[in-house]
DNA sequence: CGGTACATTGAGAATGCTCAAACTGCGTGG
DNA sequence: CCACGCAGTTTGAGCATTCTCAATGTACCG
């Protein structure tokens, strides 16, 4: 297994080098927005999530990190947004300034993070997109398509999605309140979309209809 | 001037001889979201929306371009979304292959494209933030506070915006409806924090107050 | 066997949307 | 030069949806 999830193989023995190993209790605090960046992480295990406050207290988390994922890309010398472990996760840590040397030193890996920092972009370009103009339960659906997706991606099952997360991080990253949420789930389940044998497990039963509702061409998934 | 705006000086040579100039007029269509990413683009003067559209038709417009700002930072191998002209616009047009060469030959400028990635992606989740956890009228002090700024930076009054984009331009991005941003412009202009000497020319009386408005610190702006 | 945290459901209120009409500025043609 | 039409914006009224507040339900843990 790669210790520290996906970055490129052939460096691998000089990021090893300069890496140390973090571990984080559930909700645990990684980051501060606006502290410096004096260290970056990539998640071996566990889920992070991304979010920013207002003042007032309501918060927009602009995403969940997966394992392989890595924090940090869009910043250059303070965080531009605070960061929380979901569930225990373990990450591995790096010196800013040291994996900047790294990234002069070995070409792949820069381009490495700037394909991850593009692929970002274009995330985050999505979501705005589901937060601007998709109804409630066609948030959800594209959610729970997008979690199926990773699910598939890291050798699970497509059709069955494990929530790590609490309603309340569904609704604050879908720009929702709690309830909203609880009934489109309910709504989902009564038009025979998914199924939910425990509060945090989705069962997708159709795929085409779940994407249909979800406000996208069922050909595109 | 720099003809390609704000590129790097040092590589302007060798920039502008792999450079094509390009006009649109207002609403002219100049990349589609799917196509083949076979050009990049440096916007010049005018205005560029960035868009992505659902089947049904809703539309998102995940940003607008001033010059200086450069069209295919997200994007790989494919356009991740559509591009117009708002109002009549000039590019400076590049080969995406050309481009890609000049980056290796000159490191500075690969920087600089890297930074305006990030720089983009950092908007693109503060337009979450924006979308997912704001009223109406938050969102319109926000984003007239946001073009205010831009103004500032290209050396205009930062108490004067000239808003290019029409009301359907602004709903679309940020999730309203017309009418809705209609009125939240008459909610600025009771409060006393806006004039509208015609409809698309904002006069701003109070950014404090607007910042406040818009939930933010007024103090971080 | 409570107790706690989280999720769901219900009822009423508030907000933003839909549909419709009026208003404004501007260009064209009588 | 004025009338007209057009595109864009504003305003109004009613409706649908989501939010708020409250209660109930459920699973897990000491």
């Amino acid at each position: 297994m790669a210790v520290c999830a996906a970055l490129d193989d052939d460096d691998l023995g000089a990021l090893e080098a300069i890496m140390t190993s973090k571990k984080l209790n559930a909700n645990e605090s990684l980051v501060e927005e606006g502290a410096p960046k004096q260290r970056v992480f990539s998640l071996t295990s566990g889920m992070l999530r991304i979010y920013t406050l207002l003042p007032d207290g309501r918060r927009q988390i602009t995403g969940f990190l997966v394992p392989g994922d890595y924090l940090g890309l869009a910043d250059d010398d303070v965080y531009s947004q605070s960061a929380e472990a979901v569930v225990p996760s373990v990450l591995c840590a790096f010196s800013a300034r040291e994996m900047d040397m790294l990234m002069e030193k070995f070409p792949r890996l820069k381009e490495r993070l700037h394909l991850m920092t593009r692929d970002a972009l274009r995330t985050a370009r999505d979501n705005q997109l589901v937060l601007g103009r998709l109804a409630p339960v066609e948030k959800l659906a594209s959610f729970l398509l997008v979690l199926a997706a990773r699910s598939e991606k890291h050798g699970g099952r497509r059709d069955l999605v494990h929530l790590l997360m609490n309603r309340i991080d569904i609704a604050d990253h879908l720009g929702l309140t709690i309830e909203t949420v609880s009934r489109s789930f309910t709504k989902l389940k009564t038009q025979g979309l998914i199924q939910l044998p425990e509060a945090n497990i989705v069962e997708i039963l159709s795929r085409r209809s779940l994407a249909a509702v979800a406000g996208m061409d069922p050909d595109a998934v």
